[in-house]
DNA sequence: TTGCCGCCTTGATCAAGATCAAATGAAAGG
DNA sequence: CCTTTCATTTGATCTTGATCAAGGCGGCAA
């Protein structure tokens, strides 16, 4: 796998894209330095798979730019989504060696790697990259117990609507509003893999996004480009508090 | 809340029944002497409330035996669990004052508390507890990731014997075993519980027990007492992989 | 004893979403 | 321009699990 990762020039951490918000955030310029000896970047087209679940893996990982999944395979075929990986997250789990689940490469992908042993040594002597990734990991522990309530109780609907809405947040930081406080994103998702994620046939995501548009909550341009007139509207159909509800 | 809670007499960790599990288990005698020093215990009786969604909570805190659970709620009532607490698990987010779910005795239920502050300064001096900590927020994400399976892509009847092989198994470890390699425990969960567990409703999982029992893969002694005569055969009704994978 | 209450089981019916099956539309290649 | 391919949409029908509705079965207090 991965025939076609070019070899990157070597980029320097202090140009990272995802120098704030990665495991090394917290890192000084001197681990900094030493994380710098131990890494190495690939690359990946959209649709490849990054590892198998059962791979051996010598390497833990940061995504720096596209987007990936973590999923898991039922040997009838039946698949879950169980992680999006988006830039700045991290792979792979100091300690083990062996892939629990399929990382695939959902748009092309750009990911920075540390060797494994390195890295654990590395943790185990400093404490800043383990802080972080106390946090991280916490983070999508949430992450995880929100999609929980999402696959056991909500309506394909909500569903539908809660990945929508939070696509568009987590692009909201950083782009375009059309006029009128409109927003709109590119699904970076296929049906298909929105349906994994979502616990559901790519039939069911097709028909609902075709409801939400009839009745005026999205319109599409292209498939795969969203936009949301009213964000409040969207939210409403999520299931979720959507009171204000202040809870960090 | 808490009305009932007897205060304990203080227990020395030296023999605490969570010692070698919990969030201490890696600290040297000066730092379990800290511990000592900032720890309170609570019991809470069965069906008791610990704390509630949107409570301000100024501990964290380990099981030191009973189960609780944690759960979400929507406002029109549907409920899903997002985790449940066995002996050593921990409550709480370090630098999170405010709790996400609401934390609910299913059974008799101690906890070892930690006030807040003196635990999170406790954190970032000393190595052990972070380290402890990521190792078990790592698990609990596996562990979250394999029930988002569970949710959006298992039967009720591969939930339902999912679930019984996950009670047995953590049974299995210190348990009794009937004549014949036969497995029997107590189901630590209401039926109701079970549902809120499983994204069914307890009709559904009152009905699944009775055909696994029909079907002779379980008997029931008094609704809560469960015989398992071939674990086996009730892990191929899972949907996981038999195949003795050794996917660590 | 009796009656109540929690918890559980069972039955009848309903509906959300899955499954099976075509058709559409856009991009890619010859 | 034509064909192929792949993602998507849409329709018809089926199935699983939800919902609505009784009862059953201890345990416990009066």
């Amino acid at each position: 796998m991965a025939l076609h990762s070019p070899k990157l020039s070597p980029q320097d951490c202090g140009d990272c894209p995802i120098r704030h918000r990665a495991v090394c955030s917290r890192c000084e310029a001197d681990e900094l330095a030493r994380l710098e000896g131990m890494k190495y970047y690939r690359s990946f087209q959209a649709g490849q798979t990054v590892v198998w679940s059962g791979d051996r893996m010598d390497f833990v990982a940061s995504v720096v730019t596209g987007i990936a999944t973590l999923s898991q395979t039922m040997e009838d075929g039946r698949r879950q989504m169980v992680g999006l990986l988006l830039p700045s997250d991290f792979v792979g789990r100091p300690g083990r060696t062996v892939a629990p689940y399929d990382v695939t490469a959902t748009t092309d992908l750009v990911m920075c790697c540390f060797r494994r042993k390195p890295f654990e040594d590395m943790m185990a002597t400093t404490p800043h990259v383990a802080q972080r990734l106390l946090e991280m990991t916490l983070d999508e522990l949430d992450a995880a117990r929100e999609w929980l309530l999402l696959l056991g109780r909500k309506t394909a609907r909500e569903k539908i609507a809660s990945l929508l809405t939070m696509i568009a947040r987590r692009d909201a930081g950083l782009k375009k509003r059309s006029a009128g406080g409109a927003i709109s994103f590119d699904l970076p998702l296929t049906r298909e893999a929105m349906a994994d994620y979502l616990g559901l046939t790519l039939e069911t995501v097709s028909r609902q996004i075709s409801a939400l548009k009839r009745d005026g909550l999205i319109e599409l341009r292209d498939k795969r480009r969203i936009v949301v007139p009213d964000f409040d509207l969207l939210s409403d159909e999520t299931g979720d508090d959507t009171d204000g509800g202040l809870v960090a």
